[in-house]
DNA sequence: TATTGTTATACTCTATAACTATA
DNA sequence: TATAGTTATAGAGTATAACAATA
């Protein structure tokens, strides 16, 4: 076990403080291509399953629907995203990905592989996996 | 593996998101008590480590030294620390837990333990325990 | 000159409230 | 009435710049 009161770094309060320090971290990174860690989380995930509502697409990302205008405005005005109209119902507007912005992803997530071997530095290799993996689990369960 | 393209959900990009809903999650349960994450993680370190100055606090904890005076200033107004002088060094105070700091430390975090198992749903018993591992290893890799 | 602690300020992320339009 | 999208605003958390006191 530990040679320290386990209950004081529960997994609560470490995976909120290492959250906090990842998420500097890929900030930076981020930036380095001009570009949010929120913008790079809309990228992904209509990478992933593609054209989305903005009420879905705000769900997918653990983000509030209000808080993601901004971030689409943002991506659209950068032609990375097109906000279309749905034909068979008024209110919503479906958020796609350009090809300017697939490409954008592609890019990113590849230059994005290298930078983080520093931030693990303290895992093996297999560790590293195993902690994907049940990050992976763990961010599933809470976004659907 | 992953019927998904694994580079797309990269840990640092895993860890950035999911830490920021463990940090709300977080947040609100420290809200309950009246406690910020700041000012918890503060008495966290104090309380393993014994006084600190407070830049080693910071550092302690992976947050700006200047972003601390205000955190440090609301726990000593409600005499949950105590900063002294140092009389061998009179550019340092002296951070260090009072006894109602250190009573309130041990309530909080038998609290939290009780706390975190929604957030940890997915995952059984043995893999929080690998992940609470692998969380701890790489969070000390970043404060020393 | 370097270090400790501090203040002021700005920027990002998130949350609260209220609104428009469509269903 | 419920839902999709939007705006305005306020609050944390963090970062940049500059400063006083001490080493």
């Amino acid at each position: 076990m530990s040679d320290r009161p386990a209950y004081e770094r529960g997994t609560g309060f470490l995976l909120s403080r290492l959250g906090s320090l990842a998420a500097r971290s890929w900030a930076a990174f981020l930036a380095e291509h001009e570009v949010s860690p929120g913008q790079y989380a809309v990228l992904v995930v209509l990478n992933e399953q593609g054209p989305l509502g903005q009420v879905s697409l705000a769900r997918s990302i653990a983000v509030d629907a209000r808080n993601l205008v901004a971030v689409l405005d943002s991506l659209s005005e950068r032609g990375l995203v097109g906000r279309a109209a749905d034909p068979a119902d008024g209110r919503r507007r479906v958020v796609s990905l350009t090809p300017a912005g697939k490409s954008l992803v592609d890019d990113l997530a590849t230059a994005a592989a290298r930078g983080q071997d520093d931030f693990l530095r303290a895992l093996g290799t297999r560790d590293r996996d195993r902690f994907t993996d049940l990050l992976r689990r763990v961010y599933d369960s809470h976004t659907g």
